[in-house]
DNA sequence: GAGGGAGTGTGCGCCGGCGCACACACATAA
DNA sequence: TTATGTGTGTGCGCCGGCGCACACTCCCTC
């Protein structure tokens, strides 16, 4: 776990100009997250909202029959606990920690504060509202017509994205539960990446060697979120 | 097609303080909504948003190769074009009359200013948005792990919700297109209801006969966003 | 009332993902 | 170094959904 720089290795904290970020940072308390820890329970209600930087936050539902699905994944490009100000306050839906390490979190009602100011802050957090709205529309299609394979490319590289490095401490086991399938499903698809040289795998860590490779693999999906965080919030800085 | 009562027989309307309503009554534009219609296309900029009144919209999107997936409906239960107070002013998906009636129409602009008093509307247009992501994040749960069957009952109830009358003029064609499914899957699971007594089928008429009848076959999804949309918009009135 | 076309029923073979069982192999701790 | 347990590889049979082909039948139109 490398040493956050701080709150602007976040990219919607650091979208925020100078001013806004400014009031806001007392208010930012760095927090560890850890591998397995739960966030957010299934309706439970969100105390703090969490600006993940190096860590990545899985939102999860399980079935009444155990089986569970990841809608979508948040890491140093988003935030957790959107629906604090679109007003439910909790969700269906559960939110735990993939892959450790830490972020800044602020309270429920200071983030609510700030969103009532109705300025930048409350754009930006609407617009990256549209973001994961995108990531769980194209969730739904990827679950419907693609492969495991492709489904594991795209979340290889979701992942490497919001990471420093192109090493993932990950179990088999682990990327199966999120994406919802059997773990010997993602060791066929992954033992066939791992033939055609696009990572290597060793007992709980994935090494990336060929990110071309795997986006030579992956489906549509993973693009169509991408260019969508892009279009939605690359530019923030000009608005 | 019967004849609208006037806007608030669309839910979102129906919600909004007396106040609010006739501010932008006038503004209101009753516009029929056929079966086909294309209210917006991927990536396409919105002109304006619809509150359906008797027509039902879906969401859906194409993948490259053809195949397509509905992310979310939209009824008079909700609106058309969340996208645009959101910020992005489009979205990968598009939207198409899936059940041909009437909605009212506002013209973007129009619907900004309202937005951007962040007043009631503003808060009933966000909690909107919170139950269109639990439709959206259970479409991606239903997609990987339930049955065919189970999301057309699913789907039957979600579309008998939003009309006044237990029968739906519908192909299964038309169904498979929209779940994302072969028109022969959907043949034999409406065979099944159909001798089950839960449904009555003739050429492009489904009638239900035996709501409870598909409520007991239907998964968990369809109950857990119902829930949702009462949570979030049920008590909307007493804020 | 006789087409004609759209909508529906049915029967293949195929394939991907599931569930289960079990063998192996690597990493950590004793 | 050896033991232990947690990851990972592999081999079944099974089943649901896919793709294709084609027959049938209802309804609308001419």
């Amino acid at each position: 776990m490398d040493l956050p720089r701080g709150p602007t290795q976040n990219h919607l904290l650091a979208a925020l100009p100078a001013a806004e970020l400014e009031r806001i940072a007392p208010q930012l308390e760095l927090v560890p997250m850890l591998l397995g820890d739960v966030l957010c329970e299934s309706g439970g209600q969100l105390q703090h909202v969490y600006f993940p930087t190096t860590a990545i936050v899985s939102l999860q539902y399980t079935t009444e029959d155990g089986a569970s699905a990841e809608i979508a994944g948040v890491g140093n490009e988003g935030l957790l606990g959107v629906s604090l100000f679109l007003g439910g306050n909790s969700t269906p839906h559960c939110a735990t920690v993939q892959t450790g390490g830490s972020g800044y979190r602020l309270k429920a009602h200071l983030l609510m504060e700030e969103f009532n100011r109705a300025g930048p802050m409350m754009r930006l957090l609407l617009r990256y509202t549209q973001a994961l709205m995108t990531q769980m529309s194209q969730t739904a299609v990827c679950n419907r017509h693609h492969s495991v394979e492709q489904q594991l490319c795209r979340w290889l590289l979701a992942t490497l994205d919001r990471l420093p490095s192109t090493e993932l401490t990950m179990t088999q086991e682990l990327i199966a539960s999120m994406i919802g399938v059997r773990r010997e499903g993602i060791t066929a698809a992954a033992g066939h990446l791992q033939q055609a040289q696009c990572i290597r795998y060793r007992r709980g860590h994935i090494t990336v060697l060929d990110r071309q490779g795997l986006e030579s693999r992956v489906c549509e999906c993973y693009g169509v979120v991408k260019k969508e965080y892009d279009r939605l919030l690359g530019d923030v800085r000009q608005r």
